[in-house]
This record gives C-alpha cells, sequence and structure tokens, in this order.
DNA sequence: GTTCGCTCCGAAACCGGTTTCGGCAAGGGA
DNA sequence: TCCCTTGCCGAAACCGGTTTCGGAGCGAAC
C-alpha cells in the first residue's frame, strides 16, 4: 500500500518517511541500515539501500545535522591583503579544496574579512553558529591568534603551514626549506659562492623555514652567511628593490639573490635593471611562488611553484579525517615546491 | 528558579528552551517574539528580546532551516577555465559576496567544477541537498544551460551579466556597451577615425552587448564600419595577437585597437611590437577588465575596470531579495566599468 | 449579567532525521 | 523442557527550532 504517499504533493522531497513506508518498515530502521548500524541484518540493509536508491533518497545534512552535531561543511575566512602571494591562485586553491570536500560529501563554506581582528570576529560567528565542523587555516603566523581561538572552542582545523608553537596540530605545508635549499645547491653547482637571501614576512611561519633551509644549505657548502647578503621582511615590490639595491650596492655583492617571494624577486629585476645588471648573466635570481608575472619578465623568472589545488585536495581531506575523530597529531603531510627553470639562472659571471 | 539548566554541561549552546524556561515563557512564545509575530505583545516581546541578548541566545539556521526551508545559504559554482579574465578578481568578488551575505545573516557555500556538463551535476547535486537557497550565476552565456536548470527547478537566482532570452531574471551587470562606447567616442575626440575592435568569446553575453556598443558608437561619429576591423572570439592572449596582426597587416589599416578583453590586448601589444609600432603613438589600444598585468606594460595599458567587489556585494543583496519573496523582474541592476586613463591611448599618429 | 470579541499566550504537532530502549522470536546449552 | 543468549526490528524519545490551534482572561456592548 501507499498509504501517505498520497498526501505529498509532486516534486515534493523523498523523506526518509517515504522510504520506510515503500518497504514496511519503520523510520529507525531504514536509518539505522543507511548508517550501517550492526544491528541490522544484512538482508534488510541491502533491501532498503536498494529502495533508497530506487526512490531517490538523500537524507538532508541540515536535518541530520541537529541531531549528529555535523553540518558536512568546511570553513575557510579568506583574510583580504594586499601583497598576498597566494590570490592568483585561489581559484586553485578552492578547487583542490572543493574537490577533496565533496568527495566526503562535505561542503565549502566561506567567508571573507578585511583585517585580523575581523577575522578572528568572523571566526566567531561561524563558530557561535556553528556553519562549519571545521576550519581550514592558511597562510599561519609564527603567534597565530586563530589556533588559539579554534583551540579553545575545540574545534577541528588544519593548518596550511607548520608553526613550531603548535606542532601537535592537523598540517599540510610545502617544504620551503627544502626548495630554498635546492635553489642554493643548483647555485652552488653553477658556481656561485657569494649567494644572497631576501626573506619575506617575519610575522609567517614559512619565513623561518626558507631563512633555516638558506643558511643549512650555505653551511653545508662550506660558505660563509654574510648578514649583508640577507635581508628580511621583503614582501612588496619595493621592498624587494629596497632590498636588492642595498645588498648590491657594495663593492663585493652577491652574485645571486634568492627571493623567498615572487613579487620580491619582481623587485630585484627592477634593481638589477637601475644598477646595470643583466639578469641570468650578471646577476642570478631565484624566486619562490610561481606567480604569472613572474612568466612575463624578460628573462622569465625562475622560481618554485606550489600545486595549490593539490593543497586544498590535502587539506580538506585532512581535515575531514580530524573530524571524523582521528588526532590531528597523526594528519601531518608535507610536499615539495617545483622548481620551474625559466632563465634568471645562469653560471657564475667571471670578472 | 534554574531548574532545567542544572543538567546542561558547561559550555553548551543556549536553546531556545533554556531561553524560554529563564522567563518562565514557552518555546512557542519565545520563538513567535523573536521573529516578530503580531500576537505577541510589545511588553513581553522586548522582554525577551532581552534576555536572549543576555543569554547570547542564537538559533541554530539548520534547526530553523528543517521547518522553514531556508538554510541561509548562497551558493556559488566556479567553473575553472583557462581564459577566465575574472579570474585575478576572484577574492574581490568574494569578498563583496560574502558581505552582502553576511549582512543579511546568510553565509557563502562554494563549489568548484572543471567542465560545463561537471557544472550542471554540481547544482543538482546542490539543489537536492539543499545546500543553497539561492545561486549565483556569473560568466552568463547567450545560451545558458544552468538558467534552464535553476528555472525548472524553481530556485532563485541572479545573474552576473544580462542574458536576452531571459531578460526577466534578477540579475546585476556592468554595463560593456556604455563603456566600449565610451572607448570609441574618447579615441574619436583624439582625431581616429580608423577604429579596430577585436572582440571576446561569441558565446558569452557580455560579446553582444560590447559589440553593440562599438557600433552604435561608430556609427553616431558618422564612421564606418569595417568588417576587417573588426573581429570576434579572441579571449586569449595568441588570438588576440593573430586578429590583431591580421587587422595591422593591410595598408589601410587601424590608428586604435579596442579589445573586448584585456587579455586579448595583451596580444595586441605584442602585435604592435611585431609590426615596429609604437604602442600609444602609432597604435591606440583600450582593453578591457583591468587585469593586473596591464600595468606592466610598456606603456601601461589603458582599459575599463570593473569593481568587483561591488558587484559581489550587489549581486548577493539581489539574490536575497529575490529568495525573499521579490520578484525576479524587480531586481535588476547596473553599473558602470571605470575607466583607467593609463597610457597606450594617443593622439591619431598623423602620416 | 450575559455574551461577544480581542489580545495574548500555552499546548502540542511538526519538520526530517538519529538514537535509545525494549521486546519478540529463534537458537543453543543444560 | 526450560532458561538464557543473541539477532533483529519497532516504538518512542530526542535534536532545536517553527507553526497551528485553542483557550484563558479581560473589556465592551447589549
Amino acid at each position: 500500500m501507499t498509504i501517505g504517499l498520497q498526501n505529498k504533493r509532486l516534486g515534493a522531497r523523498v523523506t526518509i518517511a517515504d522510504v520506510s513506508d515503500a518497504l514496511g518498515l519503520t523510520k529507525s530502521t531504514v536509518s539505522r541500515a543507511l548508517n550501517q548500524y550492526p544491528d541490522i541484518s544484512e538482508t534488510t540493509r541491502k533491501r532498503v539501500q536498494a529502495m533508497a536508491d530506487k526512490m531517490g533518497y538523500r537524507p538532508l545534512s541540515h536535518a541530520q545535522a541537529i541531531r549528529t552535531g555535523l553540518v558536512k561543511s568546511l570553513g575557510l575566512v579568506i583574510q583580504m591583503a594586499d601583497h598576498d602571494a597566494q590570490r592568483p591562485f585561489l581559484a586553485e586553491f578552492l578547487a583542490g579544496l572543493s574537490e577533496g570536500a565533496s568527495a566526503a560529501g562535505f561542503t565549502l563554506t566561506i567567508a571573507t574579512s578585511n583585517s585580523a581582528d575581523q577575522t578572528l570576529d568572523t571566526f566567531r560567528a561561524l563558530i557561535a553558529d556553528h556553519k562549519a565542523d571545521g576550519f581550514i587555516l592558511q597562510r599561519t603566523l609564527v603567534d597565530d591568534a586563530r589556533i588559539t581561538l579554534l583551540r579553545q572552542s575545540q574545534i577541528p582545523f588544519v593548518l596550511f603551514g607548520r608553526v613550531p608553537s603548535h606542532d601537535d596540530c592537523a598540517s599540510f605545508d610545502i617544504l620551503g626549506e627544502a626548495a630554498i635549499g635546492g635553489a642554493v645547491r643548483h647555485l652552488v653547482s653553477l658556481g656561485h659562492r657569494r649567494i644572497g637571501f631576501i626573506n619575506g614576512g617575519s610575522q609567517y611561519t614559512y619565513a623561518g623555514q626558507r631563512e633555516a633551509g638558506y643558511i643549512a644549505a650555505m653551511q653545508d657548502a662550506g660558505l660563509s652567511v654574510a648578514p649583508d647578503f640577507m635581508a628580511r621582511d621583503a614582501f612588496t615590490l619595493d621592498a624587494g628593490e629596497a632590498a636588492a639595491l642595498a645588498m648590491l650596492a657594495p663593492k663585493i655583492r652577491p652574485t645571486a639573490i634568492i627571493c623567498a617571494v615572487d613579487v620580491a624577486a619582481l623587485g630585484a629585476y627592477r634593481a638589477a635593471a637601475t644598477l646595470g645588471l643583466q639578469v641570468g648573466q650578471d646577476l642570478s635570481i631565484i624566486g619562490y611562488d610561481g606567480i604569472p608575472e613572474g612568466a612575463h619578465l624578460q628573462p622569465p623568472l625562475s622560481t618554485f611553484a606550489v600545486n595549490f589545488k593539490q593543497a586544498g585536495q590535502s587539506l580538506s581531506s585532512l581535515l575531514i579525517r580530524n573530524i571524523q575523530g582521528a588526532p590531528a597529531g597523526s594528519l601531518q603531510q608535507t610536499a615539495k615546491a617545483h622548481f620551474l627553470d625559466r632563465g634568471s639562472v645562469g653560471r657564475v659571471p667571471t670578472d
């Protein structure tokens, strides 16, 4: 009999009650069957599953949420900043996050903010309204208030980056230290011995890692790490230009400069032009990030590209596992940046 | 007495029952009071509101959703494409959408797709699971399957663009025809009479509008619209270069070229360089979109910039009004692109 | 003094699921 | 044969809200 289906208006959603009515079972049995409860016989489990598929039943996630507490959504708060190297890759990053999320039946809830304070407020609001089961934190800071907030709220989260003071968090990161170390070794193999390093914003965790990679590789090569050959907090074109100019001004100057962020490398190109140095010949430059502008430079910038789509996928998959109960400490992954050798690197000039 | 609060564990969410208990009222009264029902006295309404504020009560949107049918979320499906001029502005666009949404208590649910077919599947999934109350459709097509799908699903949506065959939809759009028309008039005022036009992808609705703006302004100025001076479907750098080369090859060639999209203008720069033409002197070029690369060209590209943040805000606000019952036909807004006069335009060359 | 009509709130059903609890029937051991 | 598990499902409570319905209380009209 199809009693109970009669009063349904056409095109209305098929509920769990519709499925149970069609089978002559109760809602509870159907629910437990679909959720793999052990006290349902294999026979009826398959029967229920088949009927649910046939009728096109899809549970309403927000109806489930009120009992289970899971809204099946991942949260991302994008903080607007002028100088954000990840900006050109936002689409790829979102694509990765989205694919990783939807593969597990999760969706992506995003919000934006204009300042660090507003970011925290946004997090508080999203948490209070339980808009997401967990959050992705990109651009991690050495001292990151978001982590503190999420920790005390006991909400799952995953870091895009590694934070030394919170090394037990779930995280995914690109091995910046390995990339920069590789850059040093590559330059050394081309005969360079005076290699400068222009770092990015010290407040970000990546800066410490890339600097450590630089120093370690220099020491391994038996090269001195001269303070004059190191700059910090250059995460804009202008700052990169200024740092490069300062580094290149003395008589004894580097024959190669590694920039922790591509935008700083753009500034280094300008500095080279100002000083009449030919990039790739008189001065080798290696960047990091793989921003589109780098490809249009003359010569094109050799740099380390990051696969942001892959990063997004890994992050959402890690976060979902954390939400489903896996301990955060066991959810840590890393990947390598990919070197794009495009022309701004050459043998050490013979003078 | 605080009976009923005792068995609450610390830090647990404050529910509507907690509020009603604290006031000695029932859940239903509190609910109706907070939702401005007319059958609640002003006195108790204020009393309830005050207590709710004091206790920090915030209704769970997904708990409301199961009865009201509103999840208070706007959906956006981002289709990945290599040649998408809006890509660099995705962050601004999202910021606008997010601000407009959160101002009304809505959040943003986003998904990505890799093809038109997958986009439709994604929409179907989001609709089936009722993940959003309405959708934003950007990059509208002349023949847009998303519109058909959403129409027959009877889901609210708003277009970023105007679609002639669906002119009764809620929409926001930049007046591309006005921008291109303005470009023509500007060039005419500088003495140009042979003005070429390189259009973008014909499948997009913007192409028809910008072309119409070009033709109308040319005719208004008493200038002929030569077929040789018009190209279509150039939405990549290479295509723009090819179109510009073809247009500039004959003896009688345009002294100015208007490109419907900036990436095509990048190609036009290349073509000019190939032919030994100095941009801004021998050849004037005007673009449209305001992509970042344009600013780094020599000379910087004069182009029409779009305020994507504003667009996002308007779109989400229009969509929310539609969701709340306003007829789609009454929800149509337009805005103008902003001309950035940066150096790629000059007086007509005297030869 | 009834009756009528309002205003305002409580009781209870409802939304679409999940989860606890209890019980029936079949099977096994003593 | 009786009792005790065990497997399997139904009944009902529950989650956190919304909405319908009905009725108590009060003032005004007759």
